[in-house]
DNA sequence: GTTGAATCTGACAATTTGTCAACATTCAAC
DNA sequence: GTTGAATGTTGACAAATTGTCAGATTCAAC
């Protein structure tokens, strides 16, 4: 728990070691990003599988193949291991996100292509999601400099519909962050029930998009 | 882990004992019953101001002034524990709502209303509705006959919205089981952001019941 | 008071987490 | 190619936690 090594700055592949907070460091090797790589990737698979409870550090390292040690050298414990393991997967989902939304202008257009988005990443990510998305201070309270996945998701949304609300296409009357947040949770609700329910993936991003432009525009 | 005497049938305070399957046993003493009630008291305690990560059985069972094993009498392990507490917590809250609905007709005024009782609730157990709510297959995979209590309280809105639509107050096109999750994920996001944000009360509560309100009835 | 069932306790076994000295690998300078 | 410093890893072992259960305590019935 005091072991300094682990200690990472977000995303930044950049170490900051103790001691030298003046100079940043040289960027990891390729093998320390390999190891990390393969870390977070034994994680991702027994979390997704076995949950938070049963995935032990041990076991994430013996899938990983490294040394038990080396968990430690990465993550300051389990916890970190999982935020890292969730911003990833946030991150991912985000750019998968972006891909989708190149060519799109309208609201409904917009709205429906980001659903199918999600819908696809999901159905190659089982699991992953809900992981990402989860509330992390139901794991663990207390100060961290790391804003939650679906905090930051929420407030990319917010952007969106600030800018689609300049523009005349949602409501005026409409708060973009509220309605940044309000978007993510129907679609965390709405997709993990339609998941879990097995609905039509059509039927689910209709009634979800439907739900989505009228909290915007409520003259639809 | 192979401990029996923890077996129980969800909320009913009735044993079954394995190997007398046949019968229920008699109900349980109050000294059991007193016991297990401190340990969830304690349970909730810590795991509110700890997160789940931190929070250990030996400090549950500490605070509630039990010996260690018996924290094993009541609960297999932490996510029993973390799980009956999150199905109180949830049954606190919807009691908690129904005192409050109790003399409400309008679909305007039944939603200010919960928002209101939920606000309420949550300053008096900062912390915990989160806890009740959240993604419990993130914390725990594998078949559980226990429904989530995030997945309960949406069907019960969906029973609402369903009654809503009867009577014509709600869309005829809005399907009851996803309007209940999205109503639910609303007030999940808008709530936790509003608390997080420091945002006023009745603001929070005019956004949220407007964002409802939009989802069921595009012509407000 | 005695009995026996129910319930609890905490010592200890079993398991897991976390540490770090020793070792292995990499890489730049020569 | 060799050298030596820097970096990264390993797994034995210390520390901590989880889980078990023989013995202790409680309580209701007689």
């Amino acid at each position: 728990m005091t072991n300094n090594h682990a200690h990472q700055d977000g995303d930044n592949a950049t170490l900051t070691i103790d001691g030298s907070e003046e100079a940043a460091a040289p960027a990891p090797s390729k093998r320390r990003l390999e190891s990390r790589k393969r870390i977070l990737a034994a994680a991702r698979k027994l979390f997704v599988e076995r949950g938070y409870h049963a995935t032990r550090p041990q076991d994430i390292s013996k899938l990983a193949g490294v040394g038990h040690g080396t968990f430690y050298l990465h993550f300051a414990d389990k916890f970190d291991c999982f935020l890292s393991f969730a911003e990833d997967a946030s991150a991912e989902l985000e750019a998968f996100i972006e891909e989708h939304l190149a060519d799109v202008n309208t609201l409904d257009e917009g709205i429906r292509e980001v659903l199918k988005a999600i819908f696809e990443f999901s159905a190659e990510n089982a699991g992953v999601l809900a992981a990402a998305l989860t509330d992390i201070n139901v794991l663990a309270t207390g100060e961290t400099d790391k804003k939650m996945p679906v905090d930051r998701w929420a407030e990319q949304w917010a952007d969106i519909v600030r800018k689609w609300s300049e523009e005349g296409v949602a409501a005026a009357d409409v708060d973009p962050m509220f309605a940044g947040h309000f978007i993510v949770g129907i679609i965390r609700q709405g997709g993990a029930y339609a998941h879990r329910a097995g609905i039509d993936q059509a039927e689910a991003i209709e009634k979800m998009s439907r739900a989505i432009t009228r909290t915007l525009r409520p003259n639809n």
